[in-house]
DNA sequence: CGTAAGTGTTCCATAATCCGAAAACACATT
DNA sequence: AATGTGTTTTCGGATTATGGAACACTTACG
């Protein structure tokens, strides 16, 4: 189907711009501008697009708001965690995120905000994140075999974000045994300078690994000794959705089971 | 661009039903087999659509929440909104919805619900709610002409969710001048028994109607006399709103300006 | 004020692309 | 093993998308 991955290739660039003229999509994809109006002129007309009446640029309409909360919701795993998150947000007077994994990144599906903390994570649902440097990824990573988490990382390729940011396979090996150890993760501000997370991990009845939950907060806020008493907690909230979901295992099946390569 | 509606009707029917095989989709629309799944698999591969490896059934993957969060942020209306919107939760208890105007009907932008309130109204972002039937809605119609409302009723035909919804011209008319009159528009259990909304209205810099702000709750909690001090407070966060925007004006320029036919 | 440069939009002959009936296939269930 | 479900592949034909070129319109500049 050509002519589809054409409009795909249209899609995604104004995604990625935001706005962008016939022009402009004609030299960043190469079709010819005829092709990209008769396309975008559908997109409109199917209220996909939206056109501005006077800059004549394009853009992603409503639709699309629409369309990604209907996603939302039939991950009925929101719905069933968000008691669990707004409970936890309570204990902890931190943000709360909900997230899984999608390809070879997390995408957050929900988060509580604190009313407390004036820093906040950016984590709206539908935002993609690296696994490598955040609490819910590693969480992720640290359930794949050794051979799947390297390749992963060749794949991916990950860049330092911060001075903490963990790249190197070694360094990253060693803290996914650690995490298997505690049965949570922490990210120690390697995702964005001044902000700390801990995550567990949500099984579903099949004892399959299908979600995160992670604490995140002000780096100044969580200090070493909290971080041990957040693991707990974010573990019991996990573990509550995750037998929502139907699992009866422990969180503590992570222990000692050390992925082979 | 046929084969492209082709497309777009299946991305419909797909959002619609939530998840469908094949067939399902080839009943539907009317295109055979074949060409249903060209186009599905175009979209699988793309990451567009998921297809479930047991049941084979085709869904929207999360492509689309990414989507529909980039165009919410896109309206930065939301950021703005935001911290007014917590303060008014905090004010009223109340759970606070921020909402514009699509086409005929209205889609919730974003909301803050209230920690206090056990009965909630489903407003989660991307869910859209007929104009007439709703007090966002209602304040949309009230900066409208006579002859636009009544050709807007006429094009979406609204059907009455409630015994007290508004759907006859001439009572519409009468409770818009009213909406006119005192700056901000009531849901009276017109939406959903049991539910009472206060809203009003959000302007732009050009003084043009951008959106609209709504306390919605229980019945019970929301009294006659409360009414007027809810209107009074969303009123207050509205036109904060909008002078964030860089409007100038009040809100009284609804009074005393009735729009003619 | 007029010319030029840049955009979005429309047209149309051409052939590449999409179409869809039918048949093959995979996989439960009986 | 047979039946029924629904998915996937094939392939010749013609519908449909293509893209160069012309047009309309706005903005930038001398």
């Amino acid at each position: 189907m050509k002519s589809l991955q054409k409009v795909l290739d249209i899609i995604d660039k104004v995604a990625e711009t935001r706005r962008a003229g016939i022009r402009e999509l004609s030299s960043m994809t190469g079709f010819p501008p005829a092709t990209i109006h008769r396309i975008v002129s559908t997109l409109v007309q199917r209220r996909y697009f939206d056109q501005d009446p006077v800059t004549k640029k394009y853009s992603l309409s409503l639709r699309f708001l629409e369309l990604g909360s209907r996603v939302q919701q039939q991950f009925n795993l929101t719905a069933i965690a968000r008691p669990h998150l707004e409970r936890l947000m309570a204990e902890t007077k931190e943000s709360v995120n909900l997230a899984v994994r999608d390809g070879d990144e997390m995408i957050y599906l929900d988060h509580v905000r604190s009313d407390y903390s004036l820093l906040q994570l950016f984590t709206r649902p539908g935002v993609r994140v690296p696994l490598n440097a955040t609490g819910v990824g590693k969480v992720f990573l640290s359930k794949m075999s050794n051979p799947d988490v390297n390749s992963c990382l060749e794949r991916t390729q990950p860049k330092p974000r911060t001075p903490y940011t963990l790249t190197d396979k070694i360094g990253i090996q060693e803290e996914l045994s650690r995490i298997r150890t505690k049965g949570f993760s922490i990210d120690n501000e390697e995702f964005e300078m001044g902000v700390r997370c801990v995550a567990a991990p949500v099984f579903d009845h099949s004892g399959e690994l299908v979600a995160a939950i992670s604490i995140s907060g002000a780096a100044v806020r969580i200090s070493q000794e909290k971080i041990d008493h957040f693991g707990k907690l974010v573990k019991r909230c996990s573990l509550a959705v995750s037998r929502e979901l139907g699992f009866d295992g422990t969180n503590e099946i992570f222990i000692n089971q050390e992925k082979g390569d």
